[in-house]
DNA sequence: CTATTATACCGACCATCGGTCTATTCTCAA
DNA sequence: TTGAGAATAGACCGATGGTCGGTATAATAG
């Protein structure tokens, strides 16, 4: 193979991106290193030369989501004109809305996401983007107990409850999306809209303020995201070449 | 080696009690498949007669977790002394005794099934015990909304809430067993109590019933499950050979 | 008590995996 | 111009999950 020397930044996140597209609908554990490092055009010893493991390409893919996630947090967090609760709503909008387009960045990528077999990938980008939002939300919470706002005696609790439902999510649509047609489109996301009014209720209640204080997106957004990726594929990335397996 | 032929059925079982000792202590991953059929003195073409592949051999782990977790359950389904409100309490301490207790059928077991390379166990049991109880916590649900108990519109979301918890636990705990102390197990034990007490709570809330109605466990049941299996660790299983990796 | 078939079991073998290592080529500062 | 170090290639390695042809035992029939 001919060598090729690129711009180190750039490398390496050409290698994270063929590794997301893969990953994603292959799954983690099905997409070897060697599918990885063809998809991106690279020897193994540039790969290493990146990554000291599989399993850290892995990490820094949660990273670069977890990340993503986060950007615009510091405007919610900073603005003085949000009260507790309008502090939480617009960071649970922010968090939502970040998860959701990141993984979907393209139709296709969301649409596998949900396969059981990327439930690790799912968990720990979850995992890696609840660590950077989660302590904002306890303050956040912690700001609400204090002036009489919300009524608990676990604001972690809480916060872990509230990054746990994006998790929670993750079967309800695993199941719909299963046969890919229209028909179990439309099944998974009313479930999953159905779901979020839950969840929105579900936290007003454990937080003690009226139903219908809280509120993850406007109803409607979930279909809203949703078609709009589909109507709009965009860019996939690689071009997996087919494998039987 | 010597042939040695055994009844099909103790055989499924006995590869099964070497998996789930092996999964337990060096996680499903690390494992391997040439570890759990030396460690059941078995070739691998025995092995293959009775299990289609690796998979195969933590599904039907998990599936007979789910079903020791399911034990008991139709009795509390059936008694006719029990109020939907007493019946979810029966349901959910006997569904998370049981996860517990079969989970920690020794003290090692219960310890490593909480480390984080775990994960994917723990969660492929959490998922088949949801997917055996969690219609008959839909129904309770559901009966308690139509008398008026239960205030909710998603019965299934709930039950999906509550299951959820499992999940979540997993976490908090990980991070506190890391070290491995004394010290540490302390405050895993009390982090966990306080987490239940919070489920409980959120739950009374969610369901729209007086703070208190829900009894997962009494205080100090935690403590009391794993300090008791702490003085007894008993049987662990499979006398794994040290291996450095 | 044989003969036959079905089942339980063995272990050598295989492709592939993640990862290592040495060699080569490129870049750029001195 | 040169030399050090970063970037890249690809042959190679042990281990892994899985396959396969064969063998021993159990079950059944004659």
């Amino acid at each position: 193979m001919p060598r090729v020397i690129k711009h180190p930044e750039l490398r390496r996140e050409e290698l994270l991106d063929h590794a997301q597209a893969l990953f994603l609908t292959h799954g983690y554990d099905k997409a070897s290193l060697n599918d990885v490092i063809a998809a991106a055009g690279v020897s193994k010893g540039a790969f290493y030369h990146y990554f000291p493991s599989k399993e850290a390409l892995l990490e820094a893919l949660a990273e670069r989501f977890a990340k993503h996630a986060l950007a615009g947090v510091q405007d919610i967090l900073a603005d003085p004109a949000l009260d507790p609760l309008g502090r939480l709503n617009a960071l649970l909008a922010k968090s939502r809305q970040a998860k959701i387009e990141t993984a979907a960045e393209a139709w296709a990528l969301f649409e596998t996401l949900f396969r059981p077999e990327n439930l690790v990938l799912f968990h720990r980008i979850n995992l890696a983007a609840s660590a950077s939002i989660s302590p904002h939300l306890v303050e956040i919470i912690r700001q609400g107990v204090d002036d009489g706002t919300f009524r608990t005696f676990d604001p972690e609790g809480v916060a872990d409850i509230v990054m746990q439902f994006g998790l929670a999510t993750h079967d309800v649509i695993a199941k719909a999306f299963a046969s890919g047609t229209d028909a179990d489109m439309d099944i998974a996301i009313e479930a999953l809209e159905k779901r979020v009014r839950l969840y929105e209720i579900a936290l007003d209640r454990i937080l003690g303020i009226p139903d219908g204080s809280i509120r993850i997106g406007e109803p409607g957004y979930v279909r809203a995201v949703m078609t709009a990726r589909r109507a709009n594929p965009s860019a996939s990335g690689a071009a997996a070449s087919k494998k039987s397996r």
